[in-house]
DNA sequence: CGCGATCTAATAACAGTGTTATATTTTCGT
DNA sequence: ACGAAAATATAACACTGTTATTAGATCGCG
């Protein structure tokens, strides 16, 4: 409030941030399919064009969603983050995962339903070649990898493969068994039971030296 | 062509035949997203409403895409049922189901990409309770489970989960690493490599007997 | 301060979409 | 052969995203 030029960036940075919550507000209630841009002008008491000035046009918006639907996985991904014990941090990790995706239905279904027009090509990082979205949605899956190379260092990860296949495996499994919980197939009434049975059977028989389990207690 | 009254029969019939032709190719071409009763109509030189005499709407025409995309679906995971070898059975079902997705990638979103419109209800089988399609879609996860089943009793497959598990496990796998290829998350040099990579991770650890896996090459 | 230039925002218009209403033709049973 | 019913086409409606056009606000700068 100290500073006098930046009244109207601070305007329509304004309208931005209130046109974001809004509009994910929409995406959960509808759906990337349903979403539409004159109900988020609507809602928002603008005009239609008001959004075009913001966000260049529908193209636009959904982007600035699906980036930041990727923050908000980043932000399930951290609160899994018990460096201190491996496992523990990779079951963490898979259980927040799915957590997100059912939180937020319709991030999920636009960052991963197959419309390929967001998503970036691929690049190269130092865990090998990937398709990562952008600067702040990579952490997720880094830190992922991070969780095998960590346990495998401490020997509760006895695999010889590397922190790169087991991750994208990982991340596989868990975003099968999540889509196909979100798009319905899978009963209600044992979707919970399945992931974890299914979880459960993975590390167990992929990953984790079973000397060490008593450890970990599987939870939820 | 004997037969007098069916003409009429014969004539709704073709058409119904003929625009699900068209209608395939158009979700093939365009995806579900971009899919449009009015180019449906165009294409096969028809008013727009003659659409909905022969399938009621927009819905009616999608409700038939789906379930022909689950009838297609299943005469891959036909051609891959080699009874005498369950090993090979379960590879072979997992690259057919790999290349079905991409082969018809319309077909898969339409099914797969998290619109629950056309989901049926879980119904109780004979495996346990499961969200099928239809009667005619049913087979392709009957068959997989069968494979499982056969595996475990000639001892090829040691897991001494129930068929069911195992089914819903491998189903996520290959769903999820397909599903994310398709998305665009895959990086599309390595691709192959990934799956095959993936897919013999999956198996040969949590699967198959070990000494008995030297009498299968992994293909392609 | 003044004032042209630039950006913002709203209204109107356009080409699409799925769907309903209406009219016309075709078909079919009796 | 004729009335009923089904099939098909045309027109209209309420939507969608987007582009023109126009009015209003803001800014740069002498």
């Amino acid at each position: 409030m100290a500073d006098p030029d930046s009244s109207t960036a601070n305007d329509t940075e304004a309208l931005h941030d209130r046109l974001l919550i809004i509009a994910e507000r929409l995406l959960a209630a509808h759906g990337p399919d349903r979403f539409t841009l004159r109900e988020l002008a609507r809602e928002a008491g603008i005009s239609t064009m008001g959004i075009y000035t913001v966000f260049g046009g529908k193209d636009g918006v959904m982007r600035t969603l699906y980036a930041a639907g990727f923050a908000r996985l980043y932000t399930y991904a951290a609160s899994a983050e018990d460096r201190s014990n491996p496992a523990k941090w990779l079951y963490d990790a898979l259980f927040a995962y799915r957590r997100f995706a059912l939180d937020h239905v319709g991030f999920y279904r636009l960052m991963f339903g197959g419309d390929k027009r967001f998503v970036p090509i691929a690049r190269n990082t130092r865990f090998g070649t990937l398709v990562v979205p952008d600067q702040g949605a990579y952490p997720s899956y880094e830190s992922l990898m991070d969780a095998f190379a960590e346990g495998q260092r401490q020997g509760v990860i006895t695999s010889q493969r590397s922190a790169d296949q087991l991750a994208h495996l990982a991340w596989a499994i868990i975003h099968g068994l999540v889509s196909l919980e979100i798009a319905g197939y899978v009963d209600l009434a044992h979707a919970q039971d399945r992931f974890a049975d299914s979880v459960g059977l993975f590390v167990q028989s992929v990953l984790i030296d079973p000397t060490k389990l008593n450890a970990l207690e599987l939870r939820r």
